[in-house]
DNA sequence: CACCGTAATTATGAATTCAAAACCTTATTT
DNA sequence: AAATAAGGTTTTGAATTCATAATTACGGTG
């Protein structure tokens, strides 16, 4: 028997994957400095893949390499997370235009079986997160732009570095199950236009929301 | 002469400039294997840095890591291309559109000069060529968002991967420059609306002119 | 002659080592 | 007492070393 160790990730992604997890959580906070020999010894391995995913980090803009001092955690402030979430709401209404235009009848019934999911999970707020991330996933992947899919993930990225400035907020799950119904609708009318207005409506009541 | 380097920027960086300008500069052509031993061995450092730099040029789509075998030069087909070309569209149409409304009188103005440099070197093909780039650099500096600019940035970098495929053909100095002053005037207008649909319609005939 | 298995070579990935910059502490001077 | 200079410590950035996976070369075997 093999040793079942098929190292499915560099090691420099996987730490890169830790880092991100500890982030999202506050475990390092915005503003903190991240502590290379700390982390690296925490982690059980040397500072070189260490460093090696803060660089992919930074170039994520999650961290900020500062010259000859080290890594530190981004810190975003009210116009950075405002700006990130207008070019997620362009990239995304963008991508309900074109699957309004493209997908096919089985792709649109992936969506609709997806927020038929998200209909029945209402009662329950993590559920409801979970597979409401569920669908924006599926949509930007059926719009079939894996650039797209690149620049929207680090962009949710950033946008979790706060974590009070959720893309979802508990107290709309009603108003945004409703919201993405109408989207539903226009994918299925095949109305690019409007499919891509409704998710621009659905990111912007988004944002009076977390204002 | 002594080696007057004030390490303005990290050596990592350094030489991620150095090997994103091989890379469009098809000295190290789409597809192929980047040895990183010979490189570093030029380049007169050791592998480490440069391995941190070839991790960067990999967040950035520019060159793929492949597991255990070391990184190779992306190569990106005709979809790539267009699927890129699209989103730099829609990311510069929406600032166009930005600097339509929230623009000051001076960096109107400054564009406005931009535009003027423009004119003037039509006949100069590599002189438009970098005018051009600057006009629309200036214009997402003013639109003032950051993580656009720095998405734009990397998409174009992904647009230059295909020597070919130059965002702005040279045969069409002549239109582009109207295209140009049509853009300007809706900007002047303070019409966001225009000016987001000019910029696109900027951005599709540079997409037919490379087909 | 083709094919397979094994040894030698090479390249990657990661740990370790090293030099120099930044920092912190302390002591000295005004 | 405050400011500052000196010295020591920590930490970064980069080179070097090391282990192992992958590739190539080679040689035996059918």
């Amino acid at each position: 028997m093999p040793p079942l160790t098929l190292t499915p990730r560099a090691l420099y992604e996987e730490v890169a994957e830790l880092l991100r997890e500890r982030i999202f959580s506050s475990q390092l906070a915005p503003g903190s400095w991240i502590d290379e020999t700390r982390l690296a010894e925490e982690y059980g391995i040397s500072r070189t893949p260490l460093r090696e995913a803060l660089k992919v980090l930074a170039t994520e803009g999650l961290v900020t390499m500062k010259m000859r001092r080290g890594a530190y955690v981004t810190e975003v402030n009210a116009k950075d997370q405002s700006d990130v979430y207008h070019l997620l709401s362009l990239l995304e209404s963008d991508a309900a235009g074109v699957v309004a235009s493209r997908a096919s009848a089985r792709e649109l019934q992936d969506l609709q079986a997806i927020h038929a999911e998200l209909a029945a999970a209402v009662g329950d707020t993590s559920a409801f997160f979970a597979v409401n991330e569920r669908f924006h996933m599926r949509l930007l992947e059926i719009a079939d732009n894996r650039w797209r899919d690149q620049l929207c993930a680090d962009l949710r990225k950033v946008m979790k570095l706060n974590r009070h400035n959720s893309l979802l907020k508990a107290g709309r799950i009603q108003e945004s199950l409703r919201e993405h119904q109408a989207i539903m609708d226009a994918l299925l009318a095949r109305d690019a236009a409007l499919a891509t207005q409704r998710m621009r409506e659905h990111f912007s009541s988004g944002l009076e929301a977390a204002a």
